[in-house]
DNA sequence: GTAACCTGTGCAATCGTTATCCCACAAGTG
DNA sequence: CACTTGTGGGATAACGATTGCACAGGTTAC
């Protein structure tokens, strides 16, 4: 494979000269210059780009972490669409991305480590954080650059790390307008079926929902609350779990559509009506959940947008230029469908 | 930022030995082996990707080429299905998954080749192929290592490269399959909405859908056969036409499932009845199509499996193993449900 | 007419590893 | 005792680029 030095030889210059052509340096005439590509043309040269990324430090390409086995992330849709967003801006920047491969969650932090010392990238976006994550804070102590997807707390939910870099959705608000349309509706008993609590945005939408329970003056009844994996599996276990109360819910909301899903279908084998019988909520706004029947009323998060903004973010990083508001929080929209209104109100959205 | 020489320095030793230690070299005693690590323990000492892959001209990533802008590729649940298979693989294995970021479908060329010329990948997998694509010749060619999930044609459709990997379910087969589940009922006027033709799955399903209607005695009737882009809107605009035909059909097969699902939502906003005045198929099993009302028939492509097999061909020739099948077709399955047989029948799978 | 500057290019160091070659020393062999 | 064999580890040269510095020759300024 010809190398920087077979052109050179080829062309009648030294090393240097191709490595300024290729690079546009100004101070190359223009005879030589288009020597030089002749000779990297008939000897259909390609730069090396890990020699290059040796010496110059940089490598081009941008980490994405998922926190999960691969196998796991891309089965909820989120990560697909967050890619979406982050590949359209990245194409247009000429950066490639990497997918860190992980072995579980715990193993994030070596993997992405890894991924930074061995200069395999420039920077790295973080799809979620935990609370007190200790991969936020050793990328904040070493200061490398990396964008969350989310926000980061510590261990007791408080906000730190003022001038790191996220873009998140108002996870707290979004839950809480969830949990008002449902009191709007009147209900009174409202099931909170979760993901695992020590994620960030499930301990944001659990905080949503405690609040919106607060100023409507319903007591938090914790037998309401159920934590499991993102699973239809889980959402239809949470259901049974919650319908054999001794008194049970009147609606639910699940901080994922998959979990959502779950709940529907496990309510609908159950015969019981939604939403008369039971409401539904969902997040995210899947676009399985207007196919469904009836439509479920979810929270639409802007996933692919998020994905833009956190690539936006991150490529100013690394060009050095400044990052004018550090933080982005991004709106959410209830998305009213059947499963909270019945099909002749739907499709109001507030 | 510690490199080798510094480890060396503070654990006495020269940088070679470290280089053994990190490489686990058998010819190294116990003793300077723990001093080494040790050292690396105080330094935080990672070794460099990027320097170790210049020398050894690995690098432990594999490329993904979708062949299509990320924004477009990752809005079909095919790709996250696939990358899915691919990452179980990969993680065992300890490689990371490099996604080529691509402008557009002719780019993906210089994608693939910068990829390989520039070290960056040791191999590559395609996730789909074109009649007569020159990536894959290329490819061949240069005896770069790729695995093809599909099957590489020359520009008027014959097999070629009988040497190349790939992994492939029958295309052919199951269009075929799916059209004479319509035939079975009855049917005799079928429309079939494709996507690009020039694209190796969409020719080979093509291909199906005439070889099903030959078998049975039907003329191919040019007029019921429609190409557009695989999004849901040009399904519903290919349904618009074939209705307006003199002698429209009474079934329509989709080659892919984003298709059907236009197509029946725009016979749904007709006011159509499923399947009685308008059967419709799809393909690929995606999960929004067990929620349509009705729910839609449609043929199970093993996409996780195909991901999980071209992983393991690739792995497998990168280590220099023998790949014993260089081509593997996987079985499709067709999904029979309401959308071609009504609420009552559905749910027998053939 | 000479100093100062500009243009275009080459030299050589460097990035952080791995790999080849070689040597010092200890132990086994006849 | 001389000679082979084996073990552990150091020196040094790649790997393929980039880049600061030097410098030759031509142009401009005064």
């Amino acid at each position: 494979m010809a190398t920087i030095k077979d052109v050179a030889r080829a062309a009648g210059v030294s090393p240097s000269t191709v490595s300024r052509v290729l690079a546009g340096h100004p101070r190359i005439s223009q005879a030589t210059r288009e020597r030089v590509l002749q000779a990297m043309q008939e000897l259909n040269y390609h730069p090396n780009a890990i020699a290059r990324s040796l010496v110059t430090r940089t490598s081009r390409t941008i980490g994405l972490i998922t926190s999960r086995p691969t196998e796991q992330a891309f089965a909820n849709p989120f990560f697909p669409e967050v890619i979406r967003g982050i590949g359209s801006v990245l194409e247009e920047e000429g950066y490639n991305l990497l997918l860190a491969t992980t072995h579980g969650e715990d193993d994030d932090y070596e993997a992405c480590m890894r991924l930074f010392r061995g200069r395999q990238v420039d920077g790295v976006i973080l799809t979620s954080s935990r609370l007190g994550d200790r991969l936020i804070a050793a990328l904040v102590a070493e200061e490398q650059p990396f964008v969350l997807i989310g926000r980061p707390l510590d261990a007791e939910g408080r906000p730190v790390y003022s001038e790191a870099h996220w873009v998140n959705n108002d996870n707290v608000a979004a839950a809480q307008t969830a949990v008002e349309h449902l009191l709007s509706l009147g209900h009174r008993r409202i099931g909170f079926v979760n993901g695992p609590p020590h994620w960030v945005f499930t301990y944001d939408r659990l905080e949503g929902y405690r609040t919106a329970l607060a100023r409507a003056g319903i007591a938090y009844d914790p037998d309401l609350v159920l934590s499991g994996h993102i699973t239809q599996q889980d959402g239809g276990r949470a259901l049974e779990r919650l319908l054999s109360l001794p008194d049970p819910p009147t609606a639910i909301v699940a901080v994922d559509d998959t979990l959502a899903l779950g709940v529907l279908d496990a309510a609908l084998r159950r015969g019981l009506r939604v939403p008369e019988d039971l409401a539904v909520v969902g997040f995210n706004d899947d676009p399985i959940t207007a196919w469904t029947r009836p439509t479920l009323t979810t929270v639409r998060i802007p996933v692919f947008e998020l994905g833009v903004m956190a690539a936006r973010m991150l490529v100013s990083i690394l060009r050095g230029q400044p990052v004018r508001p550090r933080q982005v929080i991004l709106p959410c929209q209830l998305i009213v469908r059947a499963s909270t209104v019945g099909e002749g109100r739907a499709g109001a959205n507030v």
